[in-house]
DNA sequence: TGTACATCAGTGAACGCGCGTTCACTGATGTAC
DNA sequence: TGTACATCAGTGAACGCGCGTTCACTGATGTAC
């Protein structure tokens, strides 16, 4: 027998908290699905238990509501990153952490994750925290290449923004492959991150510093 | 004014026809919405100009067209890696021949590529070009790392089978992030393909290699 | 050679479902006088 | 202090849509006798 329990209504002033709660439901939905194109009004609505019509005030449509998800899920990301990294010292062993941080944090939230970079939904909407990512990746890569910048330098672009480039792509893929195809004999997801990140610098900066570790 | 044509009913024994009219049908829709979820039955029994009844003596359900859509897709990922590295002598060159194309069949086709890696297909299904896909490019990694035998020996493991897992880790990853990030200022996709994979072969082989070509 | 019958390759109508969206409404709470 | 009113935060019923699935059917073609 389900108990019903009348939703208490917020006060004057506060519609903000049906909003907030709104997009918690719909977080936790995409966890589940990891899909944004899989999310319902109705289904939101049903979670928070209000009916299907309340969520209009907040939102326009579910692409609307979907970015208010990924507003918070970037930054979630971003501090996950940070929380890995803080404290090293060695720049290749803090470049490393983030990398490791990144690539659990997609795989124990493979739905927001996915989220994260929806085919269609990346191609509308521009975070800001997203780029704050990449721009610490790249700052991260530089640190490791300073170094041996005399020997390492691109022709006429930035060789740390290119190797960002490759290291970010290289552990999108894989961490979605492990997510697409689970059954994969993989070996260890930070055995295969370390080794990406060390070959993709390019150079030999911080195997020392891995052999302290 | 539309011309209502009716579909000639196919001659008896044949009804195999219909089922590869369905499977093409599918895989048509399949590549405007690379999506696998987003598949209806109905819509597959409209392009094919049949009514939505009609699909359930060939498959079950839309799981089972999908799988037989993926059936498809993946022997033409492999025959389009096999003529980019047709009539490649070099070990190195040809691996490079393979991973661009199968860079470039992934941005050619984004909506059979996602099928072929959709997170909720892919953990029910094994197929074996796949398999083979991975075979092939474990045998190219194997003939590169071959001269440096001496000293790339991986401690107690396939060091081939590690450093293909690596490279077609990154190369997904290249090729999503491009589909899901189209904005960003990525360089070139070959570049990138062949800075990716020089560097986790983690040996200098080919560097005259692509020098001479 | 004719004819009854079986089989094959589908069709068309109907069902119940969940969905997004609209509309008029309700009822609690604050505010003006 | 009382009371009328405005506003806010939602509700509930209804709509039309596309969907997967079922069911009884149709009509052409081959086969047995």
């Amino acid at each position: 027998m389900t108990v019903e329990v009348r939703r208490q209504r917020n006060p004057r002033g506060q519609g903000q908290r049906l909003r907030d709660e709104i997009i918690e439901a719909a977080r936790d939905l995409l966890a589940e699905t990891g899909d944004v194109k899989h999310l319902s009004l109705r289904a939101v609505a049903r979670r928070v238990g209000i009916a299907a019509p309340s969520v209009y005030p907040h939102f326009r449509d579910l692409e609307e509501l979907a970015v208010a998800v990924t507003d918070r899920l970037f930054p979630e990301l971003e501090a996950a990153i940070g929380a890995g990294a803080r404290g090293v010292r060695d720049p290749f062993a803090a470049l490393l952490a983030g990398c490791r941080a990144y690539c659990r944090y997609a795989l124990e939230h493979p739905g927001h994750y996915r989220v994260l970079f929806d085919a269609d939904l990346g191609r509308r909407t521009q975070t800001e925290a997203g780029r704050r990512v990449f721009q610490r990746l790249t700052d991260g890569v530089r640190a490791c290449l300073a170094p041996q910048a005399g020997g390492g330098e691109e022709v006429g672009g930035d060789a740390a923004a290119f190797v960002a480039g490759l290291i970010w792509s290289a552990l999108h893929g894989l961490v979605m492959l492990r997510i697409s195809r689970p059954g994969f004999p993989w070996a260890p997801l930070d055995r295969m991150v370390d080794e990406t990140v060390r070959r993709l610098l390019g150079v030999d900066a911080g195997s020392e510093a891995t052999a302290r570790r």
